[in-house]
DNA sequence: ATCCAGGCTCCTG
DNA sequence: CAGGAGCATGGA
């Protein structure tokens, strides 16, 4: 349940929002790992200028409140611009209701107000993504669990021990054997230390990522061992906010597209692109719809999961 | 056992 | 540039 929030700073998504459809796909996806999701709270933690720090955002009260959030002893305008890059607050989605593209207008009426929910960090969406290449998810989610045990800190608060995601100068110091020992392949042990490697000493800068165009942080994404396309598209959808964002090589979207289209099949790679241009500038939006297609044609009703 | 799962690298035509 | 082999894991 949700603590008395005393010190909270108000974050007003642009509407239309739907928290509640957020925090379910959150709570059914098997990646939540490090995420506490209640009625209508989200709960981590997370490195705030290198320190941990617990963040704790709470539903609106009515339909178009605003977010109520807190992040321990955090100016109110680091709040707020944490809070607004995780959920997307600020994005305006009208221009998504007027896609002229029937297959897509269905996927997007079923989840309007959903947004592409973020991971506060590069390192973890590049890390996730990775760690979830040609695997099945939840195995992949098992992976993610282990790692974090094994090589994060743990926050403790008054709400409960959080563990945070490893940092890159954890993983870096790493030989292959010890993420081998969690069952990743030796390829992707190889690949996460690599990426943490990049970090550490500088070759990948995260940060300057947010600055650079999509082609460019697909290029220094891709120059990373283990980035292929999908993991660096991933990776900005994801990670780095951006809106326009395909993944047209992920089996989940071409199997959602082919079907949306009545292909009978799997779409391949190029006709996803190929109809994707039909969703931009918001390819990330037509992702995350399908993918919530895919959870509800499983469940056989929507409400399902999707990062 | 066989095929699949939210790929990647490297190598051929 | 397109296509395929080989790679690693656990699950159904």
């Amino acid at each position: 349940m949700s603590e008395p929030l005393s010190n909270s700073t108000s974050v007003s998504p642009r509407p239309p929002f739907a928290w509640g459809m957020i925090l379910g796909s959150l709570r059914s996806s098997p990646g939540t790992v490090l995420e506490r999701i209640d009625d209508d709270t989200y709960q981590r933690a997370v490195h705030v200028a290198g320190a941990p720090a617990l963040l704790t955002v709470v539903g609106p009260a009515s339909p178009e409140g605003p977010l109520s959030a807190t992040l321990d002893g955090c100016h109110p305008e680091v709040v707020q611009r944490l809070v607004s890059h995780l959920f997307q607050t600020a994005v305006d989605t009208s221009a998504l209701d007027a896609i002229d593209d029937p297959a897509f207008a269905q996927a997007w009426g079923a989840c309007r107000g959903f947004r592409p929910v973020q991971l506060p960090s590069v390192w973890e969406a590049t890390a996730w993504a990775i760690i979830g290449q040609q695997i099945n998810v939840a195995f992949a989610a098992r992976c993610k669990a282990a790692f974090c045990a094994a090589h994060g800190q743990q926050l403790e608060t008054p709400s409960g021990t959080f563990t945070l995601f490893p940092t890159p100068e954890a993983i870096a110091r790493l030989e292959e054997a010890a993420l081998q020992a969690l069952q990743f392949s030796r390829q992707k042990a190889r690949y996460v230390i690599g990426v943490a490697r990049a970090i550490v000493e500088g070759v990948l800068e995260p940060d300057a990522l947010h600055a650079v165009t999509a082609d460019e942080a697909l290029d220094r994404l891709m120059a990373l061992k283990g980035v292929g396309r999908w993991t660096a598209e991933y990776v900005l959808l994801r990670g780095l906010g951006h809106q326009d964002a395909l993944p047209a090589g992920d089996v989940a979207l071409q199997k959602a597209v082919g079907r949306a289209y009545g292909l009978g099949r799997l779409a391949t790679e190029a006709e996803v692109r190929a109809y994707g241009q039909g969703w931009a500038p918001y390819r990330s939006y037509a992702t995350i719809a399908f993918w919530r297609s895919n959870a509800a044609q499983r469940a056989g009703g929507p409400g399902a999961s999707a990062p």
